[in-house]
This record gives C-alpha cells, sequence and structure tokens, in this order.
DNA sequence: CTTTTACTACATTAATCATTGAACTGCACC
DNA sequence: GGTGCAGTTCAATGATTAATGTAGTAAAAG
C-alpha cells in the first residue's frame, strides 16, 4: 500500500495498550507499543512517527516529560495525551508542552481514530504545502484553494469525489494509477467493494472534462487504471 | 530570551554572508543564510521566518522574483533588500513588488539592524494586538477594535460566535474553509461533534449579513465548505 | 470469436445543507 | 434563590445535492 502512517503508543496498561494496537493494526495503521516510558523513549529516537499516542501516567518517565522531550525533537509530529479522568491539570500542562490534543479514559475508540485523521491529514497536508497549490494541465487547473477546476478558462464544478479522483490523477500525470491506489486515497477503502463505483467516477469526470473538449486528457490502461494526458 | 527573530538571510558573496550572519548570530537573531535564489525558495518554503534579508543580484532566481514570491506567499513579513550602488531602477521595482525597505552597500551594520528592528517591531505590534484591522469585503466592514461590522455603512450587532465565524471567513476570503477547519478556529474542537452548530451559525450569519441585501457574500461549496465572495 | 474489462444511462440510496423551534447555559436583575 | 434574557447548542424536518449500484452495451485483450 502507497502510504501507511507509523504510530508509538505508549499505554501501561498492558490490556488497554493491546486492544488501541490491535484496533489501529485493523485499520492499516503501522504501530509500535511501549508500555513504559523508557521504551517509549528508546523506540521514539530508533524510528521515526508520524504520530503519538501518550499516556500521562506511565512508570519510568512521566508521560507529560516524553512529551517535551518529544515536542523539543519533533515539532510537528502530532501527540495525542490519554489522560485518566480527573487529570485535567495535567491537561492544561500537556497543552504548555506541546500536546495537539488529549483524549479522556475511557474515550471511544472511533473518536480516537477521528482525531488521529484530523491530525494526520493536516501534517501531511503541510508537507505538501497543498493550500495554495495550483496544478496546471494542458489548458486545465485545478485550485486548491478555492476548489475549483478550470478548462480552457471556463470553471467545472466537480463534487468532492470527482475533484479527489481528478486531483489525484493530475498530481500523478503520466503514471498510471490502479484502482486499489484510486480506493484508498479517494475513497479511504482497503478492499475492493465489488462495484463499479471507479468507472462510474470516470465516467462522471469524463463527462465534464473532457467531452466537451477536443483533446481528452483522462485516459484507460485497461487492466491497469487510469492516467492523465 | 523571550522572543527570538528568524532571519532569513539571502546573499551570494560569500564573505558578506558569513559577515551577516555572525553579527546578526551575536545580537540574538536565528539566522539561516542562502547563497542562491533556490536554496532561498526551499529554505522559505520549509520554515517560517520573521524578517527577510534579500540580495538582488543573485544566482539562480533573481532577488526581484523572490521578492515577488515571498510577498504572495506571506503578506506581512517584512524583507529588506540588499541593493548593490547603481541598482536605483531596482529599488524602485522592489517596493513595487513589496518590498518594506533597502540597504545599498556598502552599508554600516548598525544601520541595517536599526532598520530591522523597526519593521520587526512594527509586526509585532500588529500581530499583538492587531487592534487597528479593518478588513473591507465589498461594503462589508469588520472592525476589528470595536468588534463591529457593518455593511453598506450600517452596523450589524452579531454575537461572539457569528463575529468570529464571520471573520475567519473574511480573513481568508476566496479560499474554502472546510468545517474541519472551522470547528478547530471558531469552536476548538477538534473532533466533529455530530450536530450541526455551523449550519445553524451560518444560517444565522446570512440572515443579518445576506439576506437584506442583493449582492451575497458567503457562499456555500458543498461537500467541501464556505467561503466570501 | 470468446472472454474479460470498461463505459454509461438510469434508478436508488445516502449525505449534506438550510431552516425552524425548542432546550440549555450563564449571567444580570430583582 | 427565582426570573428573564441573550447567546448558544441541539434535534427535527424538508430540500437539495451527491454517492452508489444495476444492467445492458461497448471496447479491448487474448
Amino acid at each position: 500500500m502507497e502510504h501507511q502512517h507509523s504510530i508509538l503508543l505508549v499505554e501501561d496498561e498492558i490490556k488497554l495498550n493491546k486492544i488501541i494496537k490491535d484496533e489501529l493494526t485493523a485499520i492499516n495503521y503501522k504501530v509500535d507499543a511501549a508500555f513504559d516510558g523508557l521504551n517509549a523513549e528508546v523506540l521514539f529516537n530508533k524510528n521515526k512517527y508520524n504520530l503519538v499516542l501518550l499516556d500521562i501516567s506511565l512508570p519510568g518517565k512521566s508521560g507529560l516529560e516524553l512529551c517535551k522531550i518529544f515536542r523539543e525533537k519533533n515539532k510537528k509530529m502530532p501527540i495525542i495525551m490519554l489522560t485518566a479522568f480527573g487529570e485535567i491539570q495535567d491537561k492544561v500542562d500537556a497543552f504548555n508542552l506541546g500536546a495537539d490534543d488529549y483524549m479522556v479514559k475511557p474515550f471511544h475508540f472511533e473518536e480516537l481514530f477521528a482525531r488521529m485523521k484530523v491530525l494526520l491529514k493536516r501534517v501531511d497536508e503541510k508537507n505538501n504545502g497543498d493550500s495554495e497549490k495550483i496544478i496546471i494541465v494542458d489548458d486545465l487547473e485545478i485550485h486548491h484553494k478555492t476548489k475549483s477546476v478550470f478548462r480552457a478558462g471556463i470553471e467545472i464544478p466537480l463534487t468532492a469525489k470527482e475533484y479527489a479522483l481528478l486531483k489525484l490523477l493530475c498530481e500523478n500525470r503520466g503514471k498510471v494509477i490502479s484502482k486499489q491506489e484510486i480506493l484508498e486515497k479517494v475513497w479511504d477503502l482497503t478492499f475492493d467493494t465489488g462495484t463499479n463505483t471507479i468507472e462510474v467516477y470516470i465516467s462522471f469526470l469524463r463527462n465534464k472534462i473532457d467531452k466537451p473538449y477536443e483533446e481528452k486528457l483522462i485516459y484507460t490502461k485497461s487492466g491497469f487504471g487510469y492516467f492523465i494526458k
């Protein structure tokens, strides 16, 4: 798969640690688990993580200390603190030490995952320098800032999915993108649903982007996927 | 130290570059040095600077080009051009491209430092109390100082949340702001609560800001977010 | 020529958005 | 401490727009 996020999970309750790890692994994260502060630090220094989940009360080295250390070494990596109920002061400290978010135990996994997704997406986008970007392919322009698409100077209104699909293809102009990859990046699915949604959306796009114009931009590589120009 | 300023120094004369960097570092600036335009651009995109010192004649990409690029990406960051004697026409161009000041080589470092200080102070003050700021979009005015909003000269009373939302949208006029971003910046939430508060507030705003007027300012980009004008 | 793969019109289902009114919250005032 | 009020939030509804699945047709591969 194209882009799997790497998570460092630091949690001393063995059972909780295991559950979180299993859940995250099931939805396609790569997880390293630590059960105490010292071990967490070793892992952190050895590997590169996209995000850290950090319990506050830990044997070895407190989560707050770790938070400070991690933040000093990496300004951008998101840190989510896992706090027990009543550790509200710690929560405030955590933000001052550079944590990005916190979850109060017990929490719903769904909420944790949602927050992780937001933070990871934010970092990914910043790295791409996304917000001001304009993609130009031939006489087609994609303005990320306004989420708008122009061909030959005329705006073509696209839906969110159409836009995401076109953007993916244009960002990889010339490269054949497999349906598998499209499913992952546009639909956030890691498995094939057995329907032909992608083909339908390619058709939508062609109607809007290519049909009215002489030169076609979207091509099919039968058996492999789609590509632009 | 209370507040260290970050400087991007772009100067191709190696000796001069080093001297300026050393002097600035000695008086407690953090300095990144670039010797050509391309490298300067890379640094600029990667890091956040409080001020740029920019030589006009550079290999790679001219200082004037860079000035324009930097100004487009950051409206507020001061840019001081370093011009050789006789580049007076360039000096004029530089101002048109958004430079804040210039120094004619050779110059006294003391004078450069004094000008930097003035410019940095000006920006710092603006950032602290952007109290004087007035955002104008069409016939809509937002007076930051008094937290009041006028349309076509008539004051429109807004509540705190309405004001924050309108301000966010107007500060990013033209840019589509996602609900996620609105939640973070107006409601301080990192997670979608599953309610429709944002839609409700957009509705409130439209009633006050748009309904009584012919030209509408608040638009919906379904699936993406909201934007102004 | 047969099989696989892809295309697209159409119908169905789902998601998103706008609006309203009701409920909740904190605060000033009695 | 109760009452009223403004600000905020929530829930229900209907309208609009988007996403999905089916099925028959077309195109490409072998």
